[in-house]
DNA sequence: AGCATCATATATCGATCCGATATAGCCGGC
DNA sequence: GCCGGCTATATCGGATCGATATATGATGCT
């Protein structure tokens, strides 16, 4: 989906300006979607054109004012509409494979510390995702949405924990970096 | 990490035209990483002129001849340089995961034919890894980045087939789509 | 006190990348 | 006999990222 979509779909959550759009990403969001500044800002301006969002400009005390986004009747039914078009599709791009994969042209010591930094924003990305798990009031599927977060997060985890020391050992012994 | 550096890592498994290398992303690292054509022919040409990789056409019977592409010495090393400098970053873009997170926007059919492609989907790219998983002269890094795929996509089957019931019957009771 | 860094909030711009499209001949199936 | 799929090239518009710019306040460190 892009980033209009996207957006359409923050906004349906409640009325936000683009950085809490962006905020609301990065928060409950990111293990899926992630769009940047350079993509929602365009967008916004987009959807208000095309009559899917309404703007109000609220000043504040000491900060920039925010324009905040609401979505239109329009809108709305266009998010419903995109929703229900939309294919159940994933797509990773993983550097950390990457790197495993072509790990024989790597010294083990630079390989560990590969694998030792994945680790740890795994179990960093889990414990944000954990944060937002307690809440009671979520509806199944956006409680569905962030226990497979978990869950395959954890997986990932487990797998590199327990096969780490063979993959090291055996990366040793198969041979020095060209 | 970018195209043009992708391009010289499957290089540094052998000599290949474009769209031999397009292939060996689909049939053996789709699951971490897939240029598009729209990204690997241009990243060539650039390759070309910077000098880390050299031409050389091959005719063939009733084909269209075939552009193969070598490393060279400055090419293998520049490989070697910005392996050591990647970081091991993870991007996953999951519309799957989008349409369970707003789940209460569509009916429970809908949802159900959702998650029902999703398995398939899953179930046919696991097929493809296990395929090239049999292969015993990969080195043990491809082989824990192959296994570490597998092992992550069973683990998003078991996880979905696990809360499949409970997902359907929560998001029924929980109210008809607006 | 002074300085750096982070957070709030906007926005743009170049580089990159995707997805669709075009071309073209062969092969296999219905 | 034709339609779709495979081999093989390539381009182009649009979408997206990542870095950068601007401005101010709060926080924290030395």
């Amino acid at each position: 989906m892009n980033t209009q979509d996207l957006c359409l779909g923050v906004l349906h959550l409640g009325d936000a300006s683009g950085y809490e759009i962006k905020q609301t990403f990065e928060r409950a969001l990111s293990h899926f979607q992630s769009p940047s500044y350079g993509s929602i800002y365009p967008a916004l301006r987009k959807l208000q054109s095309a009559g899917w969002v309404t703007q109000r400009i609220e000043d504040q005390d000491k900060r920039p004012a925010k324009k905040i986004y609401s979505l239109t009747h329009e809108g709305r039914s266009r998010f419903l509409q995109v929703l229900s078009q939309t294919e159940p599709q994933e797509i990773c791009k993983s550097d950390f494979v990457l790197l495993a994969f072509f790990a024989h042209l790597l010294s083990t010591d630079q390989l560990a510390a590969i694998v030792q930094q994945h680790l740890n924003t795994i179990e960093m990305d889990l414990e944000k995702l954990q944060a937002i798990q307690g809440r009671e009031d979520l509806p199944p599927g956006m409680r569905f949405s962030i226990d497979y977060g978990i869950e395959v997060k954890q997986a990932r985890l487990k797998f590199v924990r327990k096969h780490l020391s063979r993959l090291l050992q055996e990366h040793q012994h198969y041979g020095d970096p060209a």
